[in-house]
DNA sequence: AACTGCTTAGACAGTCTTGTCAAAAATAGT
DNA sequence: ACTATTTTTGACAAGACTGTCTAAGCAGTT
């Protein structure tokens, strides 16, 4: 997992479709002013965006939603020694 | 898992051994004001305070991180469709 | 009752984050 | 080059969050 970006994942997915802002901004309840600044990293995405973005971009849901979620785990939490242990955990017990 | 307040356990396992706030505050460099919060779930814990906290709680540091972060990424993710497959994502990227 | 130590509650200023607005900058189309 | 569209930027107010302080509440002791 490489400490990548979901903002700049998701700008290159916007712009390979040539989707301009506008239209994902609309879906996203913001204007266009937040969603660039999403996409530079410079606020947050929150979990409830995924749905309304996966609309919008035409992407997978499910791929999207993974993808959003390991990346903010990674950023909380990479490097501490006991990770893995912890995502065990919740695997094992959320049967 | 039980929605369960790592904050609760913190206070309890405190309790437990009879050591006043006031130690744990100072090992944490916080006021027991602070501290009490926390135990309240009225402040956040960070990452950061889980060693602190283990040795001045005497309480193994690996099962508190566990225990910790597998709560936080709970708090922030229970419900969402796909969770699991992001937690089996990192454990397979993160050989 | 008074005193001690522990814990909690409320108020507070300081800090950080958020989304918007207006304007500037960049890009594309003609 | 000009125009229209898109994207980014900086400033800003509103809101959320943090840790501290002060004082209150509580239990035990003398």
């Amino acid at each position: 997992m490489k400490n990548a970006n979901f903002g700049a994942y998701i700008k290159a997915r916007r712009e390979q479709k040539g989707i301009p802002q506008r239209i994902v901004a609309h879906a996203l309840n913001v204007d266009t002013s937040t969603l660039s600044k999403m996409e530079l990293g410079e606020r947050q995405i929150t979990i409830s965006m995924i749905k309304p973005l996966s609309e919008s971009l035409d992407v997978n849901f499910k791929d999207l939603q993974i993808k959003y979620i390991a990346e903010k785990i990674m950023k909380d939490f990479s490097g501490q020694p006991f990770l893995n242990e912890a995502l065990k955990k919740i695997l094992n017990e959320e049967v």
